[in-house]
DNA sequence: AAATATACTTAGAAGTTCGATGTATAAAAA
DNA sequence: TTTTTATACATCGAACTTCTAAGTATATTT
C-alpha cells in the first residue's frame, strides 16, 4: 500500500472535505472516519491535521460551524459548507480536472516506457 | 481562465517534471516553456519555482544534471532522469491515480448537486 | 548602444502538514 | 466500581514548501 505524499494530501483536501459537506453537515471526527472510507484506507489524516484545515476553510468562509449539544452522547462541531464555499469547490473541480489532463495527457503521449 | 491553487501546483511539479525528463533530457528554461505549451498557457512556473524544485530532486538523487557549453550559444544546465526517478515516477503516478479516483468518486456519487 | 530574451541562483516571507501533547466526556470492559 | 478505550476538539512547534524578488551573466535583436 503506498503512503500518499504530503503534496497530494495538501492538494486534494480541500476538494475532498468540501464534497463531503456539499452532500451533507458533518463534524471533524466523522469527516476523518469518511474519508478513511471512501479511501479504502489509503488516505487517513490525523486529527492535528484535519481541525487546523477546518479552521482555515471556516477563517475563509467556505465553511461555517456550530455546537451541536445532544441531550445524551458529546458535544459536536458541526460545520456546513457556505455559498462561497459551493463556488469555490466548482472552482476547485475545474482545476483539479485541469491539471489531471495535462498529466494524464502527459503519461498518454509516452505509452509504458519502461 | 483559472489559476491553478499553490497547493495542486505543488503537487503536481514533480509528476510533470519527472514525465518530461523521462522522455528526453531538458533544462530549466525549456521545461518551463514545455509546461505552458503543454497545459495551453494554464500552468506557468515562475524561474524562481522551477529552479529549486530541479534542485531538490537533484539532491533526492531523481534526476542528474550536466553543463552543457556550446561553441556558440548560452551555457545551460541539463537534467537527466536517473533509475531511481524513474522508480519514483511510478510511485507518483500510482497515487496521483489513487486520489484522482477517490476525489472522482466523490463527485460522481453526488450528480450536480447544484 | 540599448533593450530584450535567455539562463541560472539564492534569500527571505509566508504558508503548509504532521506528530505530539493537552483537555474532556461517553461508553465499554474488567 | 474502576479502568480502559473510543470519541471529540484544540494547539504548539518542527520541518518542509512555494513564491516573490533581487542578483548574475550572456546572446540576440532593435
Amino acid at each position: 500500500m503506498e503512503k500518499i505524499s504530503k503534496e497530494l494530501i495538501g492538494a486534494s483536501s480541500i476538494p475532498i472535505i468540501l464534497s463531503i459537506l456539499s452532500k451533507s453537515e458533518s463534524y471533524g471526527y466523522e469527516i476523518i472516519k469518511k474519508v478513511k472510507e471512501i479511501s479504502n484506507g489509503k488516505l487517513e489524516y490525523g486529527d492535528g491535521t484535519l481541525y487546523p484545515v477546518l479552521h482555515k476553510l471556516e477563517k475563509k468562509e467556505l465553511i461555517e460551524s456550530y455546537w451541536k449539544i445532544p441531550e445524551s452522547g458529546r458535544k459536536r462541531k458541526y460545520y456546513t459548507i457556505s455559498n462561497k464555499g459551493k463556488k469555490e469547490l466548482v472552482s476547485q473541480k475545474e482545476n483539479w480536472t485541469t491539471i489531471n489532463q495535462i498529466i494524464t495527457n502527459l503519461w498518454k503521449i509516452e505509452p509504458t516506457l519502461t
